[in-house]
DNA sequence: TTCGTAATTTAGTCTTGTCTAAAAAATAAT
DNA sequence: ATTATTTTTTAGACAAGACTAAATTACGAA
């Protein structure tokens, strides 16, 4: 398992982004809009992936990562959160700006480097969005979490996640003051549009669309 | 002044490498031999390097680092150097194990992130290996520094950086307990192969060869 | 079942950055 | 000053990773 190109590595990320959600076999033309390219291209890149055994592929049946393709892939996640993790904590960045910087960081190999960034940040388990950082070994801690949308009138929740990270969203949360940890009650439930409305701990009440709150992860 | 490629960027720094000792202009094979690559790929990108204003290039003459190309080429060195710092002072790796992973971090595009990284870092004026750390302006500060060689029997003195950057050369010094800020006196100077004989603030007392002695910087 | 559309792959190019071999220019030596 | 040698550049190829256009396969609908 050396080495692989910058390239490469993106495709078996979005592979495995995709694989998330998707629990099927993953097919060329979702990977082609995932990361903005040609299905030609995707289709080319598949086979030298598959010659690496990172992918299991068939052709015009789509394709899965194999446990090395995996591991790999996780790895990737694993050090774009922790990075990101550095980039909020240490140099003061906002939840919105992380991103694009991370996005280069994690292609910087050393698993010497990364096992001890994730020390120095104090072993963090979540990242700024809330999502899970892999261990070493890959494993995720899973908790339960449920998206803001699924709560009815009275339930009391705090705000654990984002499922939409673009930063215009983000930077919306920011400005009604709503972050990782805001606790609430739901107050409100307009049948018309299914906005929500919610009381805040600090006393505010305050009224959120259908689309952010589908977008909100919650832990009861 | 776009986004240069990691190959681009490599060229312009041992581009200003190659200037600071030699401060005629640079020719096609020192560069070739710096970066380890062909002659003919060289020349090959010096025209591309030309054409983008970062480089004066005359064929068959040499090539000199234009104001932007130097300010370029000066950032990355920044950038490498403060990631330097990174790894020793906050991830605790030692000083030989730093500089390829600085290699890589240093072409992580993002002045921002540099500029607080500097700033968590405590705006350090110089890298693990004693080297100055160019502001964001590309000034770097100048010591009066020599080379240890130089110093005559009974000089006292200081360490304050390292020529040479080997792995095997700073293990070497970490072996002999030997580090930037050591405080020493010469005590003797051989006269058959120049070897010096130092004592050590410690109380300890040391023979360095003579190439040992010109791998060295030292302040009085 | 067969026909049409959508998904996927193949074929052929392009760009970047590399190489080797050969040509051209500069420099050193006689 | 004229060779010889070294340095540099040009020419032609190649690999990675991308593209468009065309061909092929799969699948849903009649």
């Amino acid at each position: 398992m050396g080495h692989l190109s910058i390239t490469e590595e993106n495709y078996l990320k979005s592979i495995l982004k995709l694989s998330e959600h998707n629990h099927t076999k993953i097919g060329t033309n979702e990977i082609a809009y995932e990361i903005n390219i040609s299905a030609a291209s995707v289709s080319d890149m598949l086979k030298k992936l598959a010659d690496k055994k990172l992918i299991i592929y068939q052709k015009y049946y789509g394709v899965k990562l194999t446990k090395t393709g995996e591991q790999y892939a996780k790895n990737l996640v694993r050090k774009h959160r922790l990075w990101e993790v550095f980039l909020t904590q240490k140099l003061q960045f906002s939840w919105d700006e992380v991103h694009d910087l991370a996005e280069q960081l994690e292609h910087v190999k050393g698993d010497d480097m990364i096992n001890r960034l994730e020390k120095f940040l104090g072993n963090p388990k979540f990242d700024p969005h809330g999502d899970p950082i892999p261990d070493n070994k890959g494993n995720i801690v899973v908790r339960k979490q449920q998206l803001l949308i699924e709560l009815k009138k009275g339930e009391k929740a705090v705000i654990i996640g984002v499922k939409d990270t673009a930063a215009t969203f983000l930077q919306f949360l920011d400005s009604i003051k709503i972050s990782l940890g805001t606790k609430f009650t739901v107050i409100g439930v307009v049948i018309y549009d299914h906005s929500m409305q919610l009381k805040l701990q600090d006393g505010r009440e305050l009224m959120l669309s259908q689309q952010v709150c589908s977008n909100i992860y919650v832990s009861s």
